[in-house]
DNA sequence: CGATTGCATCGACGTCTGTCGGTGGATACG
DNA sequence: CGTATCCACCGACAGACGTCGATGCAATCG
C-alpha cells in the first residue's frame, strides 16, 4: 500500500543563489507527510538492526534458512539468556523475525518482508 | 577487505534432537570473531539510519543526487536547527554522508559505500 | 569596522536502551 | 507427583539518545 515508485519525497531543491540580506536563506519547502509513515517504518527496521548482536542474530537466522532454537542462539553471544531474549523481542516487535513455540523450545525465523522493504529503499 | 562471500558466520547448527536430562540443551558453538567487526560496522550504519529524521535526510540527499545546503534541509523537518545539525553529525560519524563547506554554507552529500555495504548484507 | 547570517557545539533535560540477576510459567522427564 | 529445563518477563541501573535554547565562530554584507 505504501511504495509508489520508491519513497518520493518530491522536493523542489533549487540550486542556491545569492540572497538579499534580511531575507531567509531558503524558501521553505513543503514536505509531503505521506512518506513520514514509511520513513518511520524503515527507520524502525533499521533501528532494530542497529545493534551488533541483533544484526548477527538475524544473520544467523537468514543463513540457516530454517527455524532456529533459542538455546542454539544463546551460546553464540556473550550476553545472558535474558538479554538475548530481550533482543529477540525487539526483533519481533520490528517484524523482522517471528517465533514458534514447540514444546519446551522456541524456534525463531526471519520474516523476509521487513528486510526486503529496507533493501528496496537502499536501492 | 571484509566481505568474503557475504558474512559467513560458519555455524554448525544441527537440527535439535532429544537430549538426556542433565545434559545441556545444545553443544556450544564456537563463534568466529572475525565477523564481529563487520557486524559492528553494519550495525553502526543501520543504527544511524534508525531514526526517521536521519533516514529522511539520507533519502533527500540520495534523491537529490547532488550536494544539498543545510539551510535547505532545516525547513523540511519539525526540529530545531541544532537538532538537525546533531543528526547530520551522526550521519557523518557513521560514514553515510559527508559535508563540504563553501563560504557560509555547508553542503551535504551521500557517501554511497556505507549504504552499499548494508544493502549487500541484506542480500 | 560592526552587524548579520549559517552552522556547529555546549549544557541541560527527560526518555529510551542494553545489560544483568531474579522470577515465574509452561512443558517434559522419571 | 516432584523436579529439571527452556524461555519470557520483571525491576534495576548506568549509559546513550533526541531534543531544545544558548553560545561560539567563521564568513559575508554594508
Amino acid at each position: 500500500m505504501y511504495r509508489r515508485g520508491s519513497m518520493d519525497v518530491a522536493l523542489q531543491l533549487e540550486p542556491k543563489t545569492r540572497r538579499a540580506v534580511g531575507a531567509p536563506c531558503c524558501e521553505p519547502v513543503v514536505y509531503p507527510d505521506v512518506d513520514r509513515a514509511q520513513a518511520a517504518r524503515l527507520a524502525e527496521v533499521a533501528k532494530a538492526l542497529g545493534d551488533p548482536i541483533r544484526l548477527q542474530v538475524v544473520d544467523v537466522l537468514r543463513r540457516h534458512a530454517g527455524k532456529v532454537c533459542v538455546c542454539e542462539l544463546v551460546p553464540l553471544f556473550d550476553v545472558s539468556q535474558s538479554t538475548l531474549s530481550h533482543h529477540l523481542k525487539k526483533l519481533r516487535d520490528a517484524g523482522i523475525v517471528d517465533a514458534e513455540r514447540q514444546g519446551l523450545w522456541a524456534y525463531y525465523y526471519v520474516l523476509p518482508e521487513a528486510l526486503d522493504e529496507l533493501r528496496g529503499w537502499l536501492g
